[in-house]
DNA sequence: CAGTATCCGCCGAGATACTG
DNA sequence: CAGTATCTCGGCGGATACTG
């Protein structure tokens, strides 16, 4: 059932796992997005429909003016949010997700539900690791 | 159809974008793995089979040795893969994906497809982001 | 072979102050 | 309201040398 994910070829492999990968490769480019401690929070927060600079903020206390703006830039530059001004006084900026933005959380949403599924197993792993390397010391 | 996608209720939004997100959320936990750079690939490497340490550096040429080490003791403590040492002379250790590292690879790699199928639009996003910006100088 | 042990640079991210 | 502009720090990750 699982074992159709064992099925990676070599060559399949040997083109995700090559050279130019790590600078190059779709997948390091949307990772690297993945990654970010505030895009896909931002994204999740945008499903909802679109928002506000100062509503953003809000939904996602933790986050710094810095930090916000600099993540929704770049959401913006690849694609995945629009970004438009009404130059009103004082002004209103809006966020919303394009396409491509709500496609991703499509397969995103998948990996979420798994992390919920499989988290209180792997912190228990993590636990049990933890404790077996402390025995070693006595 | 991507619809179903926008309803993430503001309840579950609230839930995944809370105060103790940040530190404690399932998400964050996996996010953290996936962050890594070479955390999916040494998994993705895997799920073709077992594999010891030096095919595992061969697999993936650009990874140092300090990395593959503490990289593979991560997955090894959260669960993903076993480590398996052989006590011969010279000592053979061999890697392997968990049950836990064979399901995660079910909706990562679906996330992996995405990447692939949308890299081009999210490249010629960027691309056309800077050059309208550089626009803005002149 | 399969690791440790050090040293170091880069940059993601926070804090704070200022602006059209 | 919706941002810039600086300063700062911690940690990921690379390079190199050493070991059971």
């Amino acid at each position: 059932m699982t074992d159709d994910l064992s099925a990676w070829s070599r060559a399949q492999i040997a083109e995700i796992v090559s050279d130019d990968m790590v600078e190059n490769c779709p997948v390091r480019d949307v990772l690297n997005q993945v990654a970010g401690k505030w895009s896909t929070l931002l994204l999740m927060a945008l499903s909802s429909g679109p928002m506000r600079f100062a509503e953003l903020k809000r939904m996602t206390p933790d986050i710094s003016q810095r930090m916000l703006t600099k993540t929704l830039r770049d959401l913006n530059r690849d694609g995945y949010i629009t970004r438009t001004v009404f130059p009103t006084k004082p002004p209103k900026v809006v966020y919303d997700l394009t396409a491509t933005g709500r496609s991703f959380l499509e397969p995103f949403s998948l990996l979420v539900a798994w992390a919920k599924d499989n988290h209180r197993q792997i912190r228990d792993a993590r636990i049990e690791f933890d404790r077996a390397e402390s025995d070693m010391v006595s």
